[in-house]
DNA sequence: ATGTCACATTAGATATAATCTAAATTCTTG
DNA sequence: CAAGAATTTAGATTATATCTAATGTGACAT
């Protein structure tokens, strides 16, 4: 995703794309981690703009309610974030081949992975293959 | 679970059963919510014995590695703890991060009747993101 | 162009969550 | 009982996040 699509995702929300703000969501598009806001706030300051602690955690939360940005449930202290948009499953419907992006979830940490693998193994079984709207009319029958 | 089972299971983990370890996990067992050290801390020490932060944090690190309780990765500032042995998923809104249980299927069973447009829900759910609340106010808007 | 006002940023203070420390206490075992 | 190990404790410390109030910036009507 370029500069200006970034821009105009911002926009597109409502934000004003701020030096400060790009620098935040650029850093996450471009790292497929899950950077602590510390980590977000020491990378933006190695370069120029530089950004003030909260105004880091600022943008953070403003990019989380505009939804360009998930916060990722994690073990540990430090919330971690990522940028939404770029990863997702693709779905290949078994009926009409249609193909539908899936939201990535990520494995939220080692003791509940296997919960988070077992759910999507029970969701990959209802769904059997189907994509949405399939799925739920195969459902209503 | 009675009192001599929440016993052994402490002693077959190798830790003594001391009150304050005892008042911990029998609180996590008779409640079925996912409270924060704090309100652990403050639920122990409404009854006697009495127990101090510290030994409240040591406890629950010493259950969780012995497999007695879990941390729940949630979104947010302060840790979750449940007892284990009720088996189940749990699910973390996107929207108000709370945390829902999700029954847990031994065996996954052919997708008809109550039980599958039960799991069929909760699989949207979760891809959805949104807990049982949100989906419902979301959806009604 | 410029005044104005809402939006953003900032440094530092404050709040909140978790852990550490070192001393005291309690349990277990010889 | 004595001794050593495990546990608890109050308070200090660290780590993470948010608040405050002053300042800066940009959009836009005039």
């Amino acid at each position: 995703m370029d500069a200006e699509a970034i821009k105009r995702s911002l926009e597109g929300s409502g934000l004003r794309c701020t030096p400060q703000r790009y620098a935040v969501i650029e850093f996450l598009m471009e790292h497929n981690r899950h950077p602590t806001a510390a980590e977000i706030f020491e990378a933006v300051n190695r370069v120029d703009p530089r950004s003030s602690r909260a105004t880091t955690y600022n943008n953070l939360r403003d990019l989380v309610q505009a939804g360009l940005v998930r916060e990722v449930a994690v073990e540990g202290r430090a919330a971690r974030f990522d940028a939404k948009g770029m990863r997702h499953h693709h779905f290949i419907c078994d009926r009409c081949g249609n193909v539908e992006d899936i939201e990535w979830y990520d494995v939220p940490r080692p003791a509940s992975g296997s919960l988070g693998q077992r759910i999507l193994r029970e969701c990959e079984l209802i769904f059997r293959g189907l994509c949405t709207k399939c799925a739920t009319r195969h459902a209503s029958r």
